[in-house]
DNA sequence: GTCACTGTATTAGTGGACTGATACAGTGAC
DNA sequence: GTCACTGTATCAGTCCACTAATACAGTGAC
């Protein structure tokens, strides 16, 4: 698989198993009903313990990016985040809160913003289908 | 002062200060050389341990949003962030890419991203003055 | 049924994040 | 100099996040 696994990055495994999925899921290269290894599987791939690559599924689950199947396997959602809209738009502030003061306490300019979101907006959306966009 | 701490967020308390100094900061509710409470008149206000605060204060200053004399006191930075553009830009990109990641799975639109990171940018610029903005 | 695969639950150990008590050190008004 | 304020350093305790070892339980091909 694609995950990779930076020791030195500070950020727990788990999350680090995670996030790259996430952003996997959210770029398109994993596609809905698509399954992801087992959790054994990718244990050994990066030389952890099952148990913290089920924490990351876990997680995920949680947020509705995938769902498991006892027995059977994990696999990519369906595009089904189960959350309240107002209550997306306010996890989405947040995040974009933080950027945002970051990047003007870096001194950096509105049109920097402006530009940096465009392009990092682009990036992720550009192997999507359009359908698989939004709705 | 303005601060004030949630028991219940889970994030840490020093966390917490740190984060609501840096965005006033950014929105210029903290005007450069302003000076901001000591650390023992904060952390009797928040009724917590002056190292809590006195930890906010480092982190904040290791940031550069802040600075410190030794017995005279805390003030704000005059706008000096020490980092190299190409830095910047990479912290910056990866709070927008988290972001935009999430927005994404949680099946939000391009306008509606678009029109969130619009008004969020507004809501932090609108009470600056336009030459404390970027260069 | 068996077998080989799935995810799950339990339990435990280790490390470090977080907070606090307390003493030290610098600054500036007087 | 004193005094009252600054931030700083040291040390210690507690809690829990993180990871792991290991055993349990469901699924589906045969």
């Amino acid at each position: 698989m694609f995950i990779n696994i930076d020791p030195a990055s500070g950020l727990p495994i788990y999350l680090q198993i995670a996030q790259q999925i996430k952003t996997a899921v959210a770029m398109g290269r994993l596609q809905p009903e698509e399954p992801l290894p087992s959790v054994r599987q990718l244990a050994v791939e990066l030389a952890v313990n099952p148990n913290t690559v089920a924490r990351a599924y876990l997680d995920l689950e949680i947020e509705g990016v995938i769902y498991k199947r006892q027995g059977a396997g994990t696999f990519v959602s369906g595009q089904g985040v189960e959350m309240s809209k107002g209550e997306r738009r306010r996890v989405l502030n947040e995040l974009l809160e933080k950027a945002l003061v970051e990047g003007v306490n870096l001194g950096l300019s509105e049109r920097e913003l402006r530009d940096a979101f465009e392009r990092m907006l682009e990036k992720i959306l550009q192997a999507r289908t359009p359908e698989t966009v939004g709705k």
